[in-house]
DNA sequence: CAGGATCCCTTGGGATACTG
DNA sequence: CAGTATCCCAAGGGATCCTG
């Protein structure tokens, strides 16, 4: 799939998020948990939250209810409290939060046909070293899982 | 690698790249800098370094350096080394960053036709405590500028 | 159950000064 | 010019414990 530069919208000016009009969606929609959320919820539909911990598997309530939070103000996700004992809270997607599927989808059908070309050139990269090349990579391989102690 | 609800574990935990097919992909391509940087390599063609620092603005060297030396390893930017007086070193980018290009387009449509309504969602949940919420959010709107002192 | 409260650690990123 | 080397900060996240 080529991709000419004419495809992409003019770039503005010069500030971070403003010489890249994509900047402000990943700000909402990509951090480290946003996306397997936004991704279970639209996938599995409306779950309790802890529900939506247990699929998630490794994140902590804490965090996940920071991410909710964030997405409930962003309008992407729908919050709904039932006033019962004990307390239930059901999650479910937006119609903005689903208005992001076909775009997940594109990243993910990226990533199925994209994924092996950069593992394969890391491993080129990393494998041989250029003589024409900056002596290391400050923070190369950091795709570690901070995900366990 | 299509996400079927079946196929996913039942027991233990599932990760975050394994709850959501695009989270690796969110690794590579989504940090504060990649962005920008690619969009200026695709839209503005190759370049050398201090042109991108200065058409990206605030970005200091240091970090340009990191991003730019992780798109290289990644294989989505290419590198080129002019052994002269004075060095010269020239960006592009690859064909594999170039493949992104669609997804980006596909973003920024997203943005210019969505943000306002989360814009509008923020200012609907700040501005309108409903009582059946949690108190507060956490870290609601961290657009929080690190980008000067 | 759904989170709030704390404490701590890792990291991306910023500022500044300095080489090849 | 194109980085390197340090030092430093803030924020996202993680672990634990606690409560409406």
């Amino acid at each position: 799939m080529q991709a000419d530069p004419a495809t992409w919208p003019s770039a503005g000016s010069v500030d971070p998020e403003q010489a890249c009009p994509v900047a402000p969606v990943v700000d909402i929609v990509f951090s480290r948990w946003t996306t397997p959320i936004l991704w279970t919820l639209n996938y599995q539909g409306r779950q309790r939250f802890i529900e939506l911990q247990r699929r998630i598997g490794s994140i902590t309530p804490k965090v996940l209810t920071q991410r909710l939070r964030q997405l409930e103000r962003d309008g992407l996700v729908v919050r709904t409290y039932h006033p019962e004992v004990p307390p239930r809270v059901e999650y479910e997607i937006s119609d903005l939060g689903r208005s992001l599927a076909p775009l997940f989808a594109h990243l993910a059908e990226w990533a199925t046909s994209h994924l092996d070309d950069v593992e394969q050139a890391r491993r080129a990269y990393d494998g041989n070293p250029a003589a024409t090349r900056p002596s290391a990579v400050p923070d190369a391989g950091s795709v570690m899982s901070t995900a366990n102690r």
